[in-house]
RNA sequence: GCCCGAGUGGCGGAAUAGGUAGACGCGCAGGACUUAAAAUCCUGUGAGUGUUGAACUCAUACCGGUUCGAUUCCGGUCUCGGGCACCA
C-alpha cells in the first residue's frame, strides 16, 4: 500500500469537519481544562505563509496530547480583521474592505483546515464582525466612563498631497512611502488610553509569568520604572519654582546648571529680556523637528541660556538655567539638574558651552563623566558616603526642607488610541454641538456599526473618511444636535481581549458568562511571534487588568505561559520575501508533500524558538519518515512480526520513548521528541518481534504531529473510534532501569576506555575493573597513581603523575 | 551607545545540578535488490596522524581562569541576531 497522502488527508479532513470532532464543550467542568491559544492572524491577501503553521502545529500537538491526557481542551482560531492593508486595497479597487477581508478569511480558513489543525471552528472570531466589536466598543465606553479614555492633541504624520495621516511605517525619510510626497508633523485631536495608571501593576505582575525572559525584559524596559527624587528649585528673584526628577540625588552638590525642555511652560515666564529673541528662535527651530530628527541631531547637543538663575535647595547656590532639546518635555518633569562630572549628557553639554564641571566623587573627568560609585567629596554632610547612602541622606534633607520627595517615574506613555481611518472599530462617543460635552453610547446602542461609504478615499483634511458619512455623523440626541466621533480604533483594539471572547463567542448579552470566564481563564499556553513582545502583549495585559478591576475576569493576567516561535527563513538563510524570490507557499507544499510532511518538517527543523532556514531536502526527509512509519503498519513484512506476547526486547526503548516524547512535548521541544520517535521506529525495523501494545500505542504519539496519517493508521489497525480521545500512553519507570551500564574510564581527564559494570556496583570493584583495562594500563605504566575519582554509574577518572 | 540572546561537523541541530562532544535528520560514499534506474533496505561518515577494524593528536567563535575533568561555571575579546534610542 502506498502512502497516498492526498486521499488520506482529504478523507479525514471531511470526517473531522462533519463530525465537529474538535468541538469544545466549555460547559463541561468535569474534566480539568486546558486553554491553548495561537496569536490569531491578520488575513492578508497573500494567504498563509509557512511561518504560520509553525506556531499552529506546536499548539496543535499540545492540544491533541492534552485531549488524550483527559483535559477538556479549548483550542480556537479567529482573525484580526481590521487594518490598514484592507483599507488601502479598498481605496485602490473601490471595493468595500469587508468584502475583501471576508474573502481573505475564507482562504485562510481553507488553508488552516487543510493543515489539519484541531481547532473548534464554531468559535471563530472576526474582529470586524459587529457582533464582536460591539464588545470592543463596550470596553472602550466603560474606560471612557472610568476616565481612562480622554482626548488630547498629539502630533501625527500628515501628508497634504495624499490628504491623509500616515502611520510611522508609511513614512520614509520624511516622505510618504507611496508617492514620495512631503510629510509634516501636525497636531490632531486624538483619543488616548491611560495605560500609565497601570504602569506599576504591569511591571510588578511580570515576575510571576511563565514567559520568555527576553520578553519580560523588553516589557520592563518599555515601562521603564525608575526610582528617584523630585528636587524643587526656585527661580532667583521670582516666586516661580520648578521640579526636577533625578535618580542621582546624591550628586546635588555637583549641580552646575539646570536645564528645561524647550516646551516647558515656565520658559516664557522666566526668560530675560536679553535672551528672549535667541530663546524664541531656538524654540521655533526645535518645534519643527519631528521626534526622529530631534534624535538625529543628538550627536551635538544644543541649547540656549535663559538669562535666569535657579537656587539649589541644598546649598542655596545660584546656577544658570538653560533650555536644551536633550531634555524631553514628556519624561519626568521636563527639567533636569545638570551634574556634568557624573552624567555623560550633561558632560557633553558643559564641554560645548564651557560650563563648570564640579566633582563630587574623586575621579578623573578630563575626558568623560564618571558614573560609577565612590566616596563623595565636596558634598558637606554626605562626604565619604557612597551613592546609595548619599541619595537617601539628601532626599531626607530635602523632605525636611520641604524641597523634595521620593518619586517613581515611568517611561511608559499613554496609548494613542485613535486612527483617522475607515476600517476600524468606530469609537462609541458623540459630542453635543452646543456644549461640546462628550457622551458615550449606552450599552443598548452598541454596536455602533460602520456606515457604508460611496468611496474610501481619504477626507483630504487628515480626518477619517467617516466625516463624509454625514447622516451617520450628525445625530440628534434628546432633541439636541450632536456629532459622532469619526476617529476609529487602532488594529490593536480587537486583539486586546479576543482570547476572552473565544470562551463564550456568541453571547449577545454580556462579554462572556462569568462562570465560563472564571473556569477557562487564564490561557494556559499562548504561542506567537516575538514581534508582539511589547505592544500587543502589553496592551492585552492592560485591558485584562482593567476588566479584572471591573470584576469581569478573576485572574490578574491573561496569559500564563507564553512562547515565541522563531522565524522560518528562506533556503538562502535570508528573510522570506517576494523581492528575494525565496518564498515557500504552504499550498504547494501540501499539494506535493502533504500537510503531515509540512507539520513534521517544521517541528523537526530545530528548536521552536530559533530562526531557521527552510530546506527542501529536509522536507523530503520528513516525508520519508512518514512513509517509513506508514510501511510499518501496512506491509506484511512488519505486520507478521507483531505479537500478543511481550518478549521484553522493546521494553526499554518503548518506555523511554513514551517518557521522552511526553516530556519534550510538554516543554515544546518537538525536534528532540521527533528524533526519539525516529529512533523508536528504527528499532522496530530491526526487531524480530514487535509487541502489539507498543506497536499500537506509538500511533498516539505520532498522531499529534501527523494527525492525518495517524488517523489513517489508527483506522487501519481496526479501530472504529477516531483517535482524538484515546488515552495517552503511560510508561513504566521500572523498565527504564538498566542492570548493566557502560561507563567511561579516563586517565588525567582523557577518555581511554569504556567498561561495563553492574548498576550501583561497589566503588572498589569498579575501580579495580577500570585499572585492569589494557589501555588504562598503557597510560598508567611507570607512573604514580595519585588518586582515582569515581562518579557513581558515570565515570572513573584516574589521576597519574 | 545601552539591554537581552546566541556562536558545536559539509548543512539543520543533539548533549549543560560540570562527567564518553556530534543523538536524530539532511548531504555524501559503499553495499543489497533490479536487465537498469528510481524507490526501499543495510553499512560507513568531525579533522588529522597511523601499522588504516591497534593506537594517538586536535576539535564546541577567540584568549585566559577555576577543576581530577569545562560545549556547560567565571573574566576578557570578536562576530551575528533581537530590542531601545539623550528616560535625567
Amino acid at each position: 500500500m502506498n502512502y497516498d497522502f492526498q486521499n488520506i488527508e482529504k478523507k479525514w479532513l471531511k470526517v473531522w469537519l462533519e463530525r465537529k470532532e474538535y468541538k469544545c464543550n466549555t460547559e463541561d467542568f468535569s474534566k480539568p481544562k486546558y486553554y491553548v491559544l495561537d496569536m490569531f492572524p491578520y488575513p492578508s491577501g497573500q494567504g498563509l505563509h509557512v511561518g504560520h503553521p509553525e506556531g499552529y502545529t506546536a499548539t496543535d500537538i499540545i492540544a491533541r496530547m492534552k485531549r488524550m491526557q483527559g483535559f477538556n481542551v479549548l483550542h480556537p482560531i479567529g482573525y484580526d480583521a481590521f487594518g490598514l492593508p484592507a483599507e488601502q486595497y479598498s481605496i485602490k479597487m473601490n471595493e468595500h474592505p469587508e468584502k475583501f477581508t471576508l474573502r481573505n478569511i475564507d482562504n485562510f480558513r481553507r488553508q488552516i483546515q487543510m493543515l489539519g489543525f484541531s481547532y473548534d471552528y464554531d468559535r471563530e472570531i472576526r474582529t470586524c464582525d459587529p457582533k464582536y466589536y460591539k464588545w470592543t466598543q463596550w470596553i472602550f465606553a466603560n474606560m471612557f466612563s472610568d476616565n481612562l479614555a480622554y482626548v488630547d492633541y498629539k502630533p501625527v504624520n500628515f501628508c497634504p498631497e495624499l490628504g491623509t495621516v500616515l502611520a510611522n511605517e508609511e513614512v520614509i525619510n520624511g516622505k510618504s512611502e507611496r508617492g514620495g510626497y512631503d510629510v509634516i508633523r501636525m497636531p490632531m485631536r486624538q483619543w488616548m488610553l491611560k495605560i500609565t495608571s497601570y504602569a506599576d501593576r504591569l511591571e510588578e505582575d511580570l515576575k510571576d509569568l511563565d514567559w520568555p525572559n527576553s520578553t519580560k525584559e523588553m516589557q520592563k524596559n518599555w515601562i521603564g520604572k525608575s526610582k528617584g527624587t523630585i528636587v524643587n528649585f526656585q527661580v532667583k528673584g521670582t516666586d516661580y519654582t520648578f521640579d526636577v526628577f533625578t535618580t542621582r540625588a546624591d550628586t546635588l552638590f555637583g549641580c552646575s546648571y539646570c536645564c528645561l525642555a524647550p516646551e516647558h511652560p515656565l520658559v516664557k515666564k522666566i526668560v530675560s529680556k536679553n535672551q528672549e529673541k535667541e530663546v524664541n528662535e531656538y524654540i521655533e527651530k526645535v518645534s519643527h523637528k519631528s521626534d526622529l530628527e530631534r534624535t538625529e541631531l543628538n550627536k551635538d547637543k544644543t541649547g540656549v541660556f535663559l538669562g535666569a538663575y535657579a537656587i539649589n535647595p541644598i546649598n542655596n547656590e545660584e546656577v544658570p538655567i538653560f533650555i536644551a532639546d536633550y531634555v524631553l518635555g514628556s519624561y519626568g518633569s521636563g527639567a533636569v539638574m545638570a551634574v556634568p562630572a557624573h552624567d555623560e549628557r550633561d558632560y557633553a553639554f558643559s564641554k560645548k558651552y564651557n560650563l563648570p564641571i564640579k566633582k563630587i566623587i574623586d575621579c578623573d573627568v578630563t575626558e568623560n563623566a564618571f558614573t560609577e560609585d565612590g566616596p563623595h567629596i565636596n558634598s558637606d554632610f554626605i562626604n565619604g558616603l557612597n551613592i546609595e547612602e548619599g541619595k537617601k541622606k539628601i532626599t531626607e534633607k530635602l523632605i525636611e526642607l520641604g524641597k523634595g520627595k521620593y518619586k517613581i517615574n515611568y517611561k511608559l506613555r499613554d496609548w494613542l488610541f485613535s486612527r483617522q481611518r475607515y476600517w476600524g472599530e468606530p469609537i462609541p462617543i458623540y459630542t453635543y454641538d452646543d456644549t461640546k460635552e462628550m457622551e458615550r453610547l449606552k450599552d443598548s446602542e452598541l454596536p455602533l456599526v460602520l456606515p457604508e461609504l460611496d468611496e474610501y478615499k481619504p477626507s483630504g483634511t487628515g480626518e477619517s473618511p467617516l466625516v463624509n458619512a454625514k447622516d451617520w455623523v450628525n445625530i440628534v440626541v434628546n432633541g439636541r444636535k450632536a456629532t459622532r466621533e469619526t476617529n476609529t480604533m487602532p488594529q490593536w483594539a480587537g486583539s486586546c481581549w479576543y482570547y476572552l471572547r473565544y470562551i463564550d463567542p456568541n453571547n449577545d448579552n454580556e462579554i462572556g458568562r462569568k462562570d465560563l470566564l472564571d473556569h477557562w481563564l487564564p490561557v494556559d499556553l499562548y504561542i506567537g511571534g516575538q514581534e508582539h513582545a511589547v505592544l500587543h502583549l502589553l496592551y492585552a495585559r492592560f485591558w485584562h487588568k482593567y476588566l479584572y478591576d471591573k470584576g469581569i475576569v478573576s485572574t490578574k493576567e491573561p496569559f500564563k505561559k507564553l512562547f515565541h516561535q522563531g522565524m522560518i527563513l528562506g533556503e538562502n538563510g535570508e528573510k522570506m520575501s517576494k523581492s528575494r524570490g525565496n518564498v515557500i507557499n504552504p499550498d504547494d507544499i501540501v499539494k506535493n508533500f502533504g500537510a503531515d510532511s509540512l507539520r513534521l518538517y517544521e517541528m523537526f527543523m530545530g528548536p521552536l524558538e530559533d530562526s531557521l532556514p527552510w530546506s527542501n531536502k529536509g522536507l523530503e526527509g520528513a516525508k520519508r519518515f512518514i512513509e517509513r512509519v506508514f510501511r510499518l503498519y501496512t506491509e506484511d513484512e512488519f505486520k507478521k512480526r507483531v505479537t500478543k506476547n511481550n518478549n521484553g526486547s522493546l521494553d526499554y526503548i518503548y518506555n523511554y520513548t513514551v517518557k521522552k516524547v511526553t516530556n519534550d512535548f510538554e516543554n515544546l521541544q518537538f525536534n528532540t521528541a521527533i528524533s526519539q520517535m525516529m529512533i523508536f521506529v528504527n528499532e522496530l525495523y530491526k526487531a524480530n518481534e514487535i509487541y502489539e501494545k507498543y506497536y499500537v500505542e506509538f500511533v498516539k504519539l505520532f498522531d499529534c504531529v501527523c494527525p492525518f496519517v495517524g488517523e489513517e493508521i489508527w483506522s487501519i489497525l481496526g479501530h472504529k473510534n477516531l483517535i482524538t480521545y484515546e488515552k495517552w500512553p503511560t510508561y513504566d519507570e521500572s523498565k527504564l532501569v538498566l542492570n548493566v551500564i557502560k561507563i567511561a574510564v579516563q586517565v588525567n581527564g582523557k577518555l581511554r576506555d569504556t567498561i561495563e559494570i553492574n548498576k550501583d556496583e561497589d566503588e572498589e570493584k569498579v575501580k579495580e575493573i577500570a585499572l585492569k583495562s589494557e589501555n588504562v594500563i598503557r597510560h598508567t605504566e611507570g607512573k604514580t597513581i595519585k588518586k582515582v575519582i569515581y562518579v557513581k554509574n558515570k565515570i572513573v577518572n584516574i589521576v597519574v603523575i
